[in-house]
DNA sequence: GAATACTTGACAATTTTACTAAGGTATTTT
DNA sequence: AAAATACCTTAGTAAAATTGTCAAGTATTC
C-alpha cells in the first residue's frame, strides 16, 4: 500500500542526475534516460513539470540539458514530489482540490491528517545532497544501532 | 500523492464501528453500512479479509455481526491496513512480492525504505482505542502548541 | 420454516497509470 | 544558411488497478 507512482520515482532519480551537474554542467535528457533506464519521451513529460515548477532550468542546443535552480542541499524530495504529484493527501478529504463530504466529526480525519504531516515532514528533511552523499544511509544505520541497545 | 485506497479507509472506519461493540456486542454489516455510509456488498468483501486475517470474528444469525478478536487498544491501524492492502511499499523494489530489478546501488532505495519504515512505525502506534478516545487529536494539539512557541 | 446475517466468487464500469508518438521550437556549430 | 543537437508540447492509448455490484449460497435463531 501507499505506492508512489513511477513518475515521482523517476522524477527524484532524474533530479539526482541533474544535481550532479550543478552548478554549471547541463545534463541532457538522453543522458539521464540512459543512466537511469527510463524512456526519453516519458522523461520529457516529467522534466517539463519540474521546469515549470522552477526547480530546474533548461539550456537548449548542443551541449544543452537541465540545470538545478538551487543548490542540491536546498532541494528537498518533498519539493520534487509536490511538483510532480501534488501534496501528500492520504484521503480525498485532505486533498485541497477535493474536500470532505462527511464534514461532521469523522473519526479518522485526524489520523490521516497526522500521517500526511509526518510523511511530508520527513520528505522535507531529505535533500538531493543527502542522496548524493549517502547521508540517509548513515543516519539509518545510526538509528538501528541505537535501537538495538 | 500517496493516496490510500477506499478499501483501506473504509476498513479502518468499519473496525472503529466494530470496536464499539467490544467485547460482547456483535455489530452487523448493515449497521456499519448505514453509519459509515458504505455499501453492504463492498463491506462484505472488506470484512471478509479482516476476518480471514484474524482481526475479527463473526456471529451468524439474527443479532449477529462482527466482534473484535482483541481489545481495541491492541488493534493498530497498521495491522488493519496490512491485512487489507499488504505492507507499506512505496516502490515495487520494496514490495516483498515483487523485488528490485536494479539490484545495484540505487540512490533512492534507502530513501523509500526509510520513508516506509517511518510510516509503518507511526501506524503501529495508533490503535482503535486512540480513535475512539480522540487521543490522536489531543496529541496533535499538544504538538502544535509546542511548535508555536 | 421464516427471518436475519454472514460467505464466496465472479464480473463489470471507471479511473489511473505509464507510457508512446509526433511534430514543433530554440540554439549552436560548421 | 544548413545541419545537428536538444528541449517543448499536446494528444492518444493499452494495461492495470480501483471501486464497486450481483447472485447464489450457508449458518443460526426465533
Amino acid at each position: 500500500m501507499l505506492r508512489l507512482s513511477t513518475k515521482g520515482q523517476y522524477g527524484v532519480r532524474a533530479m539526482f542526475e541533474i544535481a550532479r551537474g550543478y552548478p554549471d554542467k547541463p545534463i541532457s535528457i538522453k543522458g539521464i534516460a540512459e543512466r537511469q533506464d527510463v524512456s526519453v519521451a516519458y522523461l520529457e513529460q516529467i522534466l517539463n513539470k519540474l521546469k515549470n515548477g522552477g526547480l530546474i532550468r533548461s539550456v537548449k542546443g548542443p551541449g544543452g540539458g537541465y540545470v538545478l535552480s538551487k543548490k542540491p542541499a536546498d532541494v528537498s524530495i518533498s519539493a520534487i514530489l509536490n511538483e510532480l504529484e501534488g501534496p501528500v493527501a492520504i484521503t480525498s478529504c485532505l486533498d485541497p482540490e477535493e474536500g470532505c463530504v462527511r464534514v461532521d466529526g469523522c473519526v479518522t480525519y485526524m489520523l490521516w491528517k497526522s500521517l500526511g504531516e509526518k510523511i511530508d515532514a520527513f520528505l522535507r528533511t531529505v535533500t538531493l545532497k543527502d542522496l548524493a552523499s549517502g547521508t540517509l544511509f548513515k543516519k539509518n544505520l545510526k538509528l538501528k544501532i541505537k535501537n538495538s541497545k
